[in-house]
DNA sequence: GTCTATACTTTGATAGAC
DNA sequence: GTCTATCAAAGTATAGAC
C-alpha cells in the first residue's frame, strides 16, 4: 500500500477542517475523500472525530512551521525571510482561489470557547509558532521582552490578513500586512543594532 | 412586548455566532437562547438559517463599526484613539472569557470557501471597516494609498490579535499587536506631517 | 483491517390548529 | 404571530461478518 490509510485520513482531515472548520466538516467527508471505510477511523481513532482534530491540528500546525522555517533558513537574513513568507503566503492564496490560508485559525476559533481538548490543541500550536520566531529574533541581537512582542505581532499580522485576503479574495491584505511587519521588523532589528 | 421577537432573535444570534460559528451553531439553540418559537424564524427569515446569519452578519459588523468610531470620536486623536480601541478589545477579551472578540471572523472565516452568500456579507463588512478607516487616515493628511495600506494593517493586526488571544487565552497578544499598530500609525503620521 | 448495515441523535425545515 | 407536532436528511458512532 503506497500510503496507509490512517495517513490518508489524516491528509484528508487536514485539508478538510482547515477549510471547511471543525463542525463545519463531516466524517463521512472526510472519509470520502480519503477513500477510507467508515470503520477505518474508529479502528485508527477511538477517540473519533475529536482525537482525529486534534491530531490534523497538531501535525498540520508542525507542517505550517517546518515550511516556515525553511523558507526562513534559505532566506539571507530573517528581514528578507520575513518578506518572502508573506510572499508565499500571498501566492498560495491566489494559487488556491483563497481556500488555503493558516492551517488552524479557522478551527481555532471556533472551538476557542467551546471545545477544551481542541482549543489547548490550537493553542500550542501558536505556542510553538510564537516561541521559534522569537527565538529567530533573539539570535540577531533583540532583547527577549521586544522580539516576543515583534514575534506576536508579526503572526498577528499574518493571521489577520488570512482573515481578510481570504473573505475579500484578495492578495491586497496580505501585501499590505507583510510590508507592515517587514517595517516593524526592521525598526526593531536597527535599535538592537544600534 | 419590550423587545419584539424579531431582534430577540437577532440578538441571540450575533452572539452565538460569533462565538461558535455557523455550523457549530443550531437553530434550536438559537430559539432557546431568545426564548422564541420555532415557527416564529420562518415567519421572519423565510430564508432560513442562512438569511438570518446574513442580517445578524451585517448588524453585528455595523455595531461593531459604531462602538469602533465612537471610541475614535471620543480620542483627542487618531492615534490616541488606536491605542484606546486595543486596549478596549483586550479589557473586553478579558471580561468575557476570551469569548467575545471580533463578531464575524469566526464565521467568515469558516464560510469564505462553502457559502458565497455569507462571504459576501462578511466582505461587506470588512470592506466597510477599512473604508472608514482609511477615510480617518487621509482626514489628518496622509495619501490615500499609504492611507489604505496602514488602515487594513490596523485591522489585521486586531483580527490575527483576536485569534491569538482567544485560542491563548492571553490578553499578551492584543497588547502586542496594539503596541505595533501604535508605532506603525505614528511612522505614517510622522511622515505625513514632514 | 476492512466491509456492510444500522442504531441513535441532532439538524434544518414544514404543516396545520389556534 | 405563535403553538405543537412532525418530517426528511445528515450527523456521529457502533456491531458483526469476513
Amino acid at each position: 500500500m503506497a500510503t496507509d490509510t490512517r495517513e490518508r485520513i489524516l491528509d484528508a482531515s487536514r485539508v478538510l477542517f482547515a477549510r471547511r472548520g471543525y463542525a463545519g466538516t463531516g466524517i463521512k467527508q472526510i472519509l470520502a475523500e480519503a477513500d477510507a471505510a467508515f470503520a477505518s477511523l474508529y479502528h485508527f481513532f477511538p477517540g473519533g472525530k475529536d482525537q482525529l482534530a486534534a491530531e490534523a491540528i497538531r501535525t498540520s500546525g508542525a507542517m505550517y512551521q517546518q515550511l516556515v522555517e525553511g523558507v526562513l533558513d534559505a532566506a539571507p537574513d530573517l528581514l528578507t525571510g520575513i518578506i518572502d513568507c508573506f510572499a508565499g503566503a500571498a501566492e498560495t492564496l491566489r494559487a488556491t482561489g483563497y481556500a488555503d490560508a493558516c492551517p488552524i485559525a479557522t478551527v481555532a476559533l471556533e472551538v476557542a470557547s467551546t471545545d477544551e481538548t481542541l482549543r489547548q490543541a490550537t493553542a500550542d500550536v501558536f505556542a510553538s509558532w510564537i516561541t521559534a520566531l522569537t527565538t529567530r529574533i533573539v539570535s540577531v541581537g533583540v532583547d527577549e521582552a521586544t522580539a516576543t512582542e515583534l514575534a506576536i505581532s508579526t503572526i498577528a499580522l499574518l493571521e489577520g490578513a488570512f482573515v481578510l485576503s481570504r473573505t475579500l479574495r484578495s492578495t491586497v491584505p496580505m501585501t499590505a500586512a507583510g510590508q507592515t511587519a517587514t517595517e516593524a521588523a526592521r525598526a526593531v532589528l536597527k535599535r538592537a543594532q544600534s
